[in-house]
DNA sequence: CATGAATGAGGTTTCATTCAT
DNA sequence: GATGAATGAAACCTCATTCAT
């Protein structure tokens, strides 16, 4: 979804000159951009080993050699999906900016963003699902993605600190677990949305149990980290 | 027959009537039990599309065509798998008995008994996983699993109605999300130990490390439940 | 040829009882020899690149699948033939037993054994100028080929000697250098007898060429080892 | 375009009419010949059908659409290479004029040449040996190879004829048999060095060996030519 | 109950070749 | 003359499944 808006915003409708002299690219990026947007759909609902090359190929409309062309192998095309979605959510998270806000605004504003995000991106959630099932193989193996340090607990710290000074945030907080049971309360939501909704016989994907549960998750983190 | 000797070999000869009339019957229990405890690691560590019938067939030190004999086809064997391990977690959270406690202490005990529960099997959670990728297709398909209701939030309404009327347990409280929160908190930091460990460059299957995760989630649960 | 003749004697026609009791294998060593049979045509004929897997499948009236079962890859499976074909040359060699002849026939006799393992094996010409045109990146590879040391060298050695002893043969041949030209004489023919026959207009593989051509390799070679 | 910048900077800028008349010519037979030296290489090295196209494409620094635009075919650039390599061996033999020379000077003459030619030309033997397995397909097929008769021959036989009139060649020899001869125990030693040198675990490639060998041609024929 | 051999459908990958610029 | 992108056929290989004993 999103992905498709980005791939075309890149390219603002040339004229047709225009065209012929500045893209010497024919439709290579295009052709890149289609395969990888097919490629996360597919891996992301059949996992590294159940997608289907034939399926990527045809969905983004391009020649099933072009997937060769472009990214070499399936588990390279894989990697480079993973290295996309991996890398937008921590550029996203980087974004935030949270340092702006008001210590308790702040731990708001991130369990909100990291609800809003996993709703919006649930492609990447099952990536990170399959990518988990398999010990983290291909994160651990590229190099990009190891490198994408998350510099975000040091913001949660400092958040946290704020708020200790503050008096409004209790004291001995773990940042990074803070972190994940923030990322836990929404992820595992819609992770297991599936297994969930077939167990208590209750459709969880609906929007009113969403917005049950957004609030939920504000909940149980801003009664947390509050001071008593 | 040689096959006949080496499965005699197999435990202190019995009469010759006994063995005819009872050993097929066990040694059949044991290779079922064998390929279906080879199969559950096989199908959480590859997921159902990459998991491979004949390293299950070796790992269970039995013949392949004994699994097709005993489960009919892969995906059975995967649904038996489920069955068995989504059917002993449900057991495991029946035998709690909650309602014997005091509110806060058995919202205390569930949460650590699901931390522990998860730290014991980590296979169903990568199970899940699975299962939750491909959009709980099998768990859907399967009677047995589909009739296994979860009481449990009704023993958890029980739990949170008792807790307010002491005056313990604040009001409002969804006893469904309250249990997805609770099952968050664990669930996660194990399902997504290995990318999390890559990310964080911290080691977070750690002794250590789970001795902290398991006291945040419980401090996280009460946190949220007790009344202001 | 010979080798479907191997193939064959190995099993005298059992009666269907007999066959029942006495073949675990059911016909396992039929295919993989059938398969080696096919194979050895194959690469013998197209190399290493241009053979077709499926089709030495469908001549050795096998599935494709059994050629992976038997052999894992279309490398080991030429790797194999190589192996075949080279070993059985060498013990041709070595069951020659030239020691017991007067040297001057046991020089005869092996220009005269070569020549006819050339005629009757045209294949490992073929096979050979292949795995020399990739350097002989299989045979080095091969560990069993490797420890195939062709002691023959010794045996020509010791026949020099004794023919030096008599006065029959002349002092200062290399044993390595001679073998070589024993080999080249015959092998050259038989390996450049297509493009010489288009070079030359005159269709050496017929029987009348090949005899003079045995009479002519066995002349170059008394004439060069006689004493003066 | 940069096509145009590049090619210009290859050589001493020629004032714009020059370049413009002569340039595309001159650069086309340059791109033609090393099209040709790379498929050389690539189809001595690995057959016709193991040869890669981008391979050659990328190794004569030129596109592979060049390739099809001079040459039509993977195969008929093979056959370039072919007509090439073997019309330069012709060439060579024939500006050789043997007759001019001492019958018995002119014998070890040629027998040199071949042991030289060979050695310096090693693609050639590897290009004939590929030839070869697949019987002279090819050869067959170019009309200008076929055309290059092997007046060779009758060279050889008037030197031996002129010798046996001065008494210093046996008569009887058969020219094309000493010519097949002659060829032989230069070019297996080279096309076959791979193999012997594992085989024999002593490196024939060494100068040494080399010398060793050539003297041991010269001298093999030598002794066969030459009247008791 | 058990087993090794066999199979066909389908999966990933490679290749020579051509198109559009 | 030259180039990067594209293609379809076919190559090698794998897999779940079944047969014959």
């Amino acid at each position: 979804m999103a992905v498709a808006v980005t791939t075309k915003a890149k390219r603002p409708a040339p004229s047709a000159k225009a065209k012929a002299a500045l893209e010497p690219v024919r439709d290579a990026e295009r052709t890149r951009q289609a395969l990888l947007a097919a490629a996360e759909i597919e891996f992301s609902t059949k996992g590294l080993a159940g997608a289907r090359v034939d399926v990527i190929a045809e969905q983004a409309a391009a020649n099933k050699r072009m997937l060769y062309y472009y990214f070499g192998s399936k588990e390279e095309l894989y990697v480079a999906v993973l290295e996309r979605a991996y890398g937008a959510m921590r550029e996203a998270e980087r974004e935030l900016n949270l340092t702006n806000l008001a210590p308790l605004e702040a731990i708001r504003t991130l369990v909100e963003f990291k609800f809003d995000y996993c709703q919006q991106h649930q492609q990447i959630i099952a990536l990170l699902a399959g990518e988990n099932m398999l010990g983290a193989a291909y994160l651990k193996r590229s190099k990009r993605l190891r490198d994408m340090n998350l510099s975000l607990v040091d913001v949660i710290r400092t958040v946290l600190d704020a708020g200790m000074a503050r008096g409004e945030i209790k004291p001995g907080i773990d940042p990074l677990h803070l972190y994940i049971s923030m990322s836990a309360l929404s992820y595992f939501y819609f992770s297991n949305s599936a297994t969930l909704s077939v167990a208590f016989a209750r459709q969880l994907n609906s929007t009113a149990e969403r917005v049950l549960r957004r609030t939920h998750a504000v909940d149980v983190i801003m009664a947390f980290v509050k001071s008593a």
